[in-house]
RNA sequence: GGGGCUGUAGUUCAGUUGGUUAGAACGCCUGCCUGUCACGCAGGAGGCCGCGAGUUCGAGUCUCGUCGGCCCCGCCA
């Protein structure tokens, strides 16, 4: 089929173009028949022009536009033209001028599409899932890529201005069972074996630093075969970094860097710099969590010591468990009524809480169904401790340590929504939460495990510790926290072998295993590994938070289902009996 | 593995206590209309009420199961 290249886009007309001969590619987006004209709204990546049909203009091409439809695909030939006074439309870039048309060429029909391709229709999820590019042809999907194509542009071209190199590791590894779960790649050549897709390219970036490559990074597909969320697909994409010869403050001055740059150029915003630091352990006990959200000011107190003698049974176990007391001040909330607080029991039970303590602060002191098991001084304290005025409801858990914590973490995430105080602005909050434990007990498989990954550095005044007291051992690992959300985690490595091996140690991995899992990096380490740490960013996370959006599905061209399934394409699906023989499978 | 929400024209939804022929808006089709831009006006087509059992004289509505989607907990080095 015959059509001329285009002169111009759909967005980019104006009336410095007015009497000029054009020629536009793209699709009918909307059409407005007014029998003696049609309009038609004609649509591409860049924008929308109106182009008009008139048979005084010219005869043919009216009776060829009768015959347009929505998402027909149209090459037009015709001449710009100043909209007649009283008819411009200013919501439009190209709202002044028309395009009369002398000549179009249907370039492809197109049946009705199952939903319009507008940005402020409601669809079900499933059904732009379903037909995801005419979902993306919707200039809101468009903004969101164009905004994704930009981080990665910004990201290369800061990374590239400060040394780094972009350097591609392999797709198909050996699987790593520590961790999340992989995805397996079974092999034809070696029967019985798998690869594994990797969950991150993590030690192959370590050994570039061992190549003395010195600075890298790379924008990667990474792949968990976990449950998901909103912000989490099996497969999600990370701007990895990792850099040589650098401590903590090192990775925090380039990233700082890339973040400011991020804000400059998407958001307009001048970043302030360093970024606010938080220990774990503040997070955790200030805020619940170790992703903070500190959009909003509401912060938990421990109150173990209020009730270090304390009778009350609960409380009394929580001391004597070594366990916390946490509370929460819920201010003006006094009047929640016995429903509302049922409920928040509820919210607060289904996570595995016992159940939620609440005072309600009258003038007089303290209301609440566990009064009589208090002494007035305890009460008191809880008041002068909350900071409580008359008026305001208090919150109590108690529990082991981080559980309980994280429970009340959640229910501050929740009165914050339900009290109505977490600003709309675009004014970000973030942090660098610091100082993460090294290990983490799992009471499951009664070991511990690497919080972050083994190949974390500890804490160098913590070393003593990892074999006599792991539970105390303080890591060099970070996470860049922004709105409550986790949008890069790195760490400090550890670059000897020797250490390495203590750490294996510490996980319960012996000598033989550590060697036959992760012998390529030990071994490695001996030829002379500089010290280097790194970090890697949640690009499509990044992009969501960015983009406004509540899922990063939203920010993804071809995202996964909740269940990991892809309803376009139909995956995972069965295959043939010939490839599973091939591949050696058995089928059960 | 657990909890919650959800499924009715192409789409988004309404559908009363279980009761006649399941409605609305948008979209689609036809006709009229020369300055619309959510064009307007007139008319029309369009339904396996996700699927399968059950209760009932009678089920979109009640019960059980099942499949899909969304959110959360666990999980996610």
């Amino acid at each position: 089929m015959k059509f001329k290249k285009r002169t111009h886009t759909c967005g980019e007309l104006s009336e410095l173009q007015i009497g000029e001969s054009v020629v536009l590619n793209g699709w009918v987006d909307n059409r407005r028949d007014l029998g003696g004209v049609i309009f038609i709204d004609m649509r591409d990546r860049y924008g929308i022009t109106q182009i008009v049909f008139e048979p005084t203009f010219n005869l043919q091409a009216h009776e060829d536009g009768k015959d347009l439809r929505s998402e027909y695909v149209i090459s037009i030939e015709g001449t710009v033209r100043k909209r007649p006074e009283g008819t411009e439309n200013v919501l439009l870039s190209t709202g002044f001028i028309d395009v009369m048309v002398e000549k179009i060429t249907l370039l492809n029909h197109a049946v009705t599409p199952p939903f319009q391709i507008k940005d402020d229709l409601d669809v079900n999820e499933d059904l732009r899932l379903k037909y995801r590019y005419l979902d993306l042809r919707r200039s809101k999907m468009q903004k969101n890529m164009v905004m994704r194509h930009k981080v990665c542009q910004i990201a290369r071209k800061y990374f590239d201005e400060n040394s780094f190199l972009e350097v591609e590791t392999p797709v198909l590894m050996k699987s790593t069972p520590e961790g999340a779960r992989d995805f397996l790649v079974p092999s034809r050549l070696h029967k019985h074996k798998f690869y594994a897709l990797p969950q991150s390219p993590q030690q192959y970036k370590q050994l570039l630093m061992v190549s003395g490559l010195d600075r890298y990074f790379q924008i990667v597909k990474c792949f968990r075969d976990e449950d998901l969320r909103a912000d989490r697909q099996p497969e999600f994409t990370q701007i990895d970094v990792e850099m040589s010869f650098v401590d903590t403050e090192g990775v925090f001055e380039i990233v700082e860097g890339l973040v400011k740059q991020f804000y400059k150029e998407i958001k307009n915003y001048d970043l302030q710099l360093p970024l606010k630091r938080l220990p774990f352990k503040d997070a955790m006990e200030k805020y619940g969590s170790d992703k903070p959200n500190l959009k909003f000011d509401l912060e938990m107190v421990t109150l173990n010591d209020v009730f270090a003698a304390s009778e009350f049974r609960v409380f009394k176990e929580a001391v004597e468990n070594k366990g916390i007391i946490t509370s929460l001040l819920a201010k003006g909330c006094g009047e929640y009524t016995r429903n509302q607080l049922d409920g928040l029991t509820d919210f607060v039970k289904k996570m595995g809480a016992g159940g939620l303590i609440w005072m309600r602060v009258k003038e007089d002191g303290l209301e609440a169904p566990i009064a009589k098991f208090l002494t007035d001084e305890e009460k008191q304290n809880i008041i002068d401790r909350t900071n409580a005025k008359p008026g305001d409801l208090v919150f109590i858990l108690s529990g082991p340590k981080l559980k309980t914590l994280t429970i009340m973490g959640n229910l501050r995430l929740e009165m914050a929504k339900r009290m109505d105080i977490i600003p709309k602005n675009d004014i970000p909050a973030l942090l660098w939460v610091t100082d993460f434990p090294l290990f983490e007990w799992d009471e499951e498989t009664k070991r511990f495990y690497a919080m972050h990954h083994p190949f974390t550095s500890p804490d160098v005044d913590d070393i003593q510790y990892m074999e006599s007291d792991p539970g105390r051992v303080k890591a060099r690992a970070y996470d860049l926290v922004l709105d409550g959300n986790e949008i890069a985690g790195g760490s400090i490595r550890i670059h000897n072998s020797e250490l390495q091996k203590l750490m294996f140690k510490a996980l319960g991995i012996s000598s033989e295993e550590a060697e036959e899992k992760f012998g390529q990096i030990l071994n490695a380490f001996k030829f002379g590994a500089p010290p280097h740490g790194g970090i890697a960013f949640g690009l499509d996370r990044l992009v969501m938070l960015f983009a406004g959006e509540s899922s990063i599905r939203d920010v993804m061209a071809f995202p996964k289902t909740s269940s990991g399934t892809s309803l376009m394409d139909d995956c995972p699906s069965f295959v043939d009996d010939h490839q599973l023989k091939d591949l050696h499978i058995k089928l059960r």
